[in-house]
DNA sequence: GACCAGGCACATC
DNA sequence: GATGTGCATGGT
């Protein structure tokens, strides 16, 4: 059935076109974008986004040092703002004492070895950890999420009870290592997901179907 | 009002 | 190791 998988791409693909997925204003607003848009919609996480440019504190430093409540009070609009404030000094902590804020020098290391580091942050796990691999450091890290997961284990291609890693290594077996591939694909499953493969599904016009033998 | 959103940590069995 | 729960705003 994995097979199916570089078809599935092509079919999307051609479905809805490039999404030019997670633009982001550089890679450290990525990182943040990464942390607060975990089980929350896009949008809100933008409001979040804006709130911190417009109090100029979109840097690593100025989260580093702000107090708490202010900086809970600047992603409220992003939903569970007390944990994701905490998630976000944890990781700008590790950003700052680690690599004195700077992306460079993140990016002289290797993908397994920054993999490691961020799953050690609380509050980051593996969705967050390859997303910002992926959108914000440009390493061939296949994201798995909530709307892929639901959409291959619907298709059958493989059950839905597998776990994070099972999933990912799907994706990495049959796909060749192209960050351009690996970004447009999860972008395109998020799109088919919020238009076709809610969790009730509603698959009226689906891309997917018929499905390939 | 119900449903849903680009998860994760933690408790419990 | 699997399963359940808290976290919270905002759009449809």
């Amino acid at each position: 059935m994995k097979e199916l998988i570089p078809d599935i791409y092509k079919r999307l693909h051609a479905a809805f076109g490039p999404q030019h997925w997670w633009p982001g204003d550089g890679p450290f607003e990525v990182m943040v974008g990464a942390i607060l848009t975990q089980n929350t919609n896009w949008g809100n996480v933008e409001k979040a986004i804006n709130n911190l440019k417009a109090s100029g504190v979109l840097d690593p430093l100025s989260i580093y040092k702000m107090d708490n409540s202010t900086l809970s009070g600047l992603i409220r609009p992003a939903g569970y703002y007390n944990i994701k404030s905490e998630r976000l000094k944890a990781f700008v902590g590790y950003f700052t004492k680690g690599y004195s804020g700077q992306v460079g020098k993140m990016k002289k290391r290797k993908t397994e070895v920054l993999r490691k580091e961020l799953l050690d942050i609380k509050g980051i796990g593996p969705e967050t950890a390859d997303s910002i691999l992926l959108y914000a450091l440009k390493r061939p890290v296949f994201v798995i999420d909530a709307y892929t997961k639901r959409v291959l284990s619907r298709h059958g291609i493989i059950g839905g009870q597998a776990g994070y890693n099972e999933f990912q290594e799907l994706f990495h077996l049959v796909l060749p290592e192209d960050v351009v591939l690996f970004n447009e694909y999860h972008a395109l499953f998020v799109r088919l997901g919020k238009e076709f493969c809610r969790p009730k599904p509603r698959c009226d016009g689906c891309p997917l179907y018929p499905l390939l033998p």
